[in-house]
DNA sequence: TATCAAGGCCAG
DNA sequence: CTGGCCTTGATA
């Protein structure tokens, strides 16, 4: 394990010094969109955008664009000049510059390009550089709650360094082995940040020009002005999600939101708010923990890392059935930095995670896979799934003492949610919709999706009832499979058990899992012939499959129908769970779950 | 080959 | 310890 790199332990920190570990990194991709920076002499970063992709413009669809002071430009830049630097018509300043004045989310100076996860300025990259590497651990002589400024960025590196963790900034980026140059897996983010960046700017310079009564720009867009109702209402409503579908695609590990800050949060953090709503720091206290340390026994002390394994080491091998939702704990522990074991679930029909009575769970070996069959398993990622998921729990706690339960839920679904539509837009059918008919089809069954996803995890990779976080703190992850329902423990322990007499397998799964997506009932789908032919093939290759596969099983396929209405009624009930949460200021605001929220009830 | 994000260096 | 500037090196 990359026990971190020997070499030069730098200075060592007078004051405070005691040791963290941290996760180790990787590498790959690029960006392609370009970004020079030159900095002005006004002393505020000149962004310029070479752009390459020109379908950040979303174009021609009905756009609903936010009304003035969603998106704010920093201070001091005139709707004129946003209009003027966002470039015309796509393209054309003589050099194709567009500028974009960015402020650091910690402090406030000036960005110098991306670091560690966002753009960021200098100082704030070597400071978090020298934390992570160095181990840092700070005290805050306050209520670690200090405000950072540029210019009391100093004062206290405690808060500095939450806020950096807040507002996004990847432990996963500072490298173990200290390597330097080359790219890493971020690179595909950033691009797609900037990308939405450009997205934002365009549409806010069509909302000034709309709103000038200038009508040079023609086509069908259209404002709306959605009412404040309803706590943290986004204005943005459905664009966050339509953009989440448009953007350019990248992995689906990169397209959390904790990986790239949503629009809004940028939008809000520039604006010059404290902090970015969901990361809270209150309510959390005591002192600095140690990553690691909440599994204090087991054997070595470790290194986190993304490569970990997840829960399977946490399983017992002589697991009773997955569904027997026992106890179990799954540690962030045992570590293989590079590469050593991988998850269990290789995504392909042996996805079995060993255990219990998982042994069935792809098929029968001598049974061929329609074509269509192979493809929908290949679509399935559980090492992305899992990897993300101990990544966004290991960043939230970092450095954390306690952290809001509820809270790290929704932020698991919202992540869970963005792979869910990365998923989507990757799809066979699903991805030839217009992306009008996309969205219904999204806001429709996100939320059945993200329960079956759930079980599937749970029987086909061992996920355990709950989890130990770095700062030792429990984390229910029953509680993501019942949407945050207690009551629906039962319900959904009933499922469970209803598919394991089905012997429900990875490839019923992704089959399910299209014909929850492809529901040609949703109203108002444009092009309603495709998405029921796409549910149609999906059905006969699904019935073909369990014929084949499982004669044994009487009615299978009929019966695996009919646990999608269940499911169904489950997540709504989940859906209004989180909604009267959400109404109650109990959950957090500018998120894709809220969003999805709202947007059914519109 | 140019880019640009990551690590390194070192004056203050 | 901080932060501005420099060097590196995988990628497009």
């Amino acid at each position: 394990m990359h026990e971190e790199s020997t070499s030069r332990p730098m200075s060592v920190p007078s004051s405070v010094a005691t040791t963290t570990t941290q996760p180790t990194a990787t590498d790959h991709n690029a960006s392609e969109l370009q970004v020079s920076f030159s900095s002005s002499s006004a002393g505020s970063a000149l962004y310029s955008l070479h752009s390459e992709s020109e379908e950040a413009g979303g174009g021609g669809s009905t756009m609903e664009v936010a009304a003035a002071g969603s998106y704010q430009a920093s201070p001091g830049v005139s709707a004129a000049t946003v209009a003027v630097v966002t470039g015309m018509t796509g393209g054309d300043l003589p050099d194709t510059k567009e500028g974009i004045e960015e402020l650091c989310p910690v402090c406030g100076d000036k960005v110098s390009g991306y670091h560690y996860g966002l753009l960021t300025c200098e100082s704030c990259k070597g400071f978090f550089k020298r934390t992570v590497q160095n181990k840092k651990v700070y005290t805050c002589v306050a209520e670690r709650s200090c405000h950072i400024d540029k210019t009391q960025r100093k004062r206290c590196p405690y808060c500095r360094f939450q806020k950096c963790l807040d507002v996004g900034m990847k432990l996963e980026a500072v490298r173990a082995d200290r390597m330097r140059g080359g790219r890493n897996k971020f690179g595909p983010m950033y691009k797609r940040d900037r990308a939405r960046k450009l997205q934002m700017m365009r549409q806010r310079q069509i909302a000034v020009q709309t709103l000038r009564g200038s009508h040079s720009l023609g086509d069908n867009v259209t404002l709306s002005y959605p009412q404040a109702g309803g706590a943290g209402t986004s204005p943005f409503a459905s664009l966050h999600i339509k953009q989440e579908i448009q953007i350019p695609q990248v992995s689906s590990l990169t397209s959390s939101p904790d990986s790239s800050p949503s629009p809004i949060a940028v939008a809000l953090g520039q604006a010059g708010a404290a902090s970015i709503p969901g990361a809270s720091s209150a309510g959390q206290q005591g002192t600095l923990h140690i990553i690691g340390g909440g599994t204090p026994s087991t054997a070595n002390p470790t290194v986190l890392s993304s490569e970990s394994k997840l829960w399977t080491a946490a399983s017992n091998p002589t697991t009773p059935s997955p569904h027997s939702l026992s106890p179990k704990t799954f540690h962030f522990d045992n570590v293989l930095p590079n590469g050593g074991s991988t998850p269990s679930a290789p995504s392909a029909p042996n996805a079995n995670a060993g255990g219990g009575t998982g042994t069935t769970t792809t098929g029968p070996s001598s049974v061929k896979y329609s074509p269509i069959i192979r493809d929908f398993v290949q679509t399935v990622d559980d090492r992305e799934w899992q990897k993300s998921l101990f990544e966004l729990l290991q960043n939230q706690t970092y450095n954390q003492c306690e952290v809001d339960l509820f809270e790290l839920m929704c932020k698991v679904l919202d992540q869970n949610l963005f792979s869910q539509v990365d998923w989507a837009r990757n799809s066979v059918f699903f991805k030839d919709l217009k992306v009008d008919d996309q969205m219904k089809l999204l806001q429709h069954s996100w939320s059945d999706m993200l329960v079956l996803d759930h079980m599937h995890q749970r029987m086909h990779n061992n996920l355990p009832d709950e989890t130990t976080l770095p700062n030792g703190q429990k984390f229910d992850l029953l509680c993501l499979g019942l949407l945050g329902v207690p009551t629906l423990a039962d319900h959904f322990s009933d499922l469970m058990a209803k598919l394991q007499d089905l012997k429900f397998d990875v490839t019923d799964y992704i089959c399910v899992k299209f014909l929850l997506l492809l529901n040609p009932e949703v109203r108002g789908i444009m092009n309603r012939r495709h998405v029921q032919e796409g549910y149609d093939q999906v059905q006969q290759a699904l019935m073909d499959y369990t014929v084949n596969c499982y004669p044994q099983i009487q009615d299978k396929f009929t019966k695996l129908l009919l646990v999608l209405p269940e499911i169904h009624h489950m997540a709504s009930r989940g859906e209004e769970h989180l909604y009267h949460k959400h109404c109650n200021g109990g959950a957090p605001t500018q998120t894709l779950l809220m969003e999805m929220l709202h947007a059914k009830r519109k």
